[in-house]
DNA sequence: GCGGAATAGTCAAGAGCTCAACTACGCTTC
DNA sequence: GAAGCGTAGTTGAGCTCTTGACTATTCCGC
């Protein structure tokens, strides 16, 4: 598969990043990069779940009753249908997740955390925590923590609006 | 992040995230996991190569003669050895790297950025950089970059050392 | 030199993800 | 109340990544 030609609509040129915001950039890149490989790293060697796996566990361990639609549950996790369902589908091998039909909308499914679940998840939580704290807020200050919010609500207001 | 306070005996309960820090801490997670996925999605979808092979594309380019161990490859990258092995196995399929065998060091290897691969590149790059210039640097104050960086290369200090 | 430890890289099996096709149900319209 | 369309969710093929085993080569102390 070869490189498809460029849509031309695109500016031939855009401007090239200079030489402070290559810096910016290489540091965003690399240490979220780091981070998120150290977290999942710990995460599935001290709890056995994949950091994608524990997000869903915590959703639903705070949705009302411990239960959710799988396209919510999907959105909230930021994964596809198709992803969430195969991964539904593990976590009930495992039987920390079960579904059930939905009474109200017959196509629908709602995955439901059960007490084994909520058990692994109190597990994890707190190994997970640790980790966070000491890779992340640990190594900051409350001025660097504060722009870290700022700037990733930032980001998402753009984001979240496509 | 939770479950709610379990307060009966976990071993070594950590400090739970206060508001402040869960706040933080999920405008981290889900503004780099967009950004990650919008980029990604871009670059796949006008360049045809996933973030990954483009790093490696990168990387060679700016090596002296287009060419580099496999190994400090997989470090620059960012990728395990095994990982980076497949990567350029792919890429080799396509014509844009292609191995060579290391005179100084007959168990090494040496990737080498072709002249297909660095036409690819050169095609793709500025679809790449138009796109993080929209979707982060056009949304961000300098002074926001400037915290960004920052935040970037202390967390990079601690994760690099381990 | 020689033998053991370390290093470079590859490979095979298994897991997760994506894409597109598919089933099943609900909603609207006539 | 049947047709047509949109929505909810699942499935399977193909790809990528991970882990751990494996080969080949180099390094180093003797």
């Amino acid at each position: 598969m070869s490189p498809r030609p460029v849509p031309e609509a695109e500016p031939a040129q855009p401007r090239w990043l200079d030489a402070e915001e290559q810096k910016a950039w290489r540091a965003w890149l690399y240490s979220t990069t780091l981070l998120q490989d150290r977290l999942e790293r710990d995460l599935t060697h001290s709890a056995g779940v994949s950091s994608a796996y524990y997000e869903i566990l915590v959703q639903l361990s705070e949705a009302p009753e411990r239960r959710m639609r799988m396209s919510q549950l999907a959105d909230r996790c930021l994964a596809s249908r198709s992803r969430l369902s195969h991964a539904v589908s593990r976590l009930e091998e495992r039987g920390w997740v079960a579904r059930e039909v939905c009474v109200e909308d017959g196509r629908g499914q709602l995955a439901v955390l059960t007490d084994q679940g909520m058990a692994a998840l109190v597990e994890a939580a707190p190994v997970h925590v640790a980790s966070v704290r000491e890779h992340l807020f640990d190594q900051l200050s409350p001025a660097q923590i504060a722009a870290m919010r700022d700037i990733g609500e930032t980001l998402l207001r753009h984001l979240d609006a496509r």
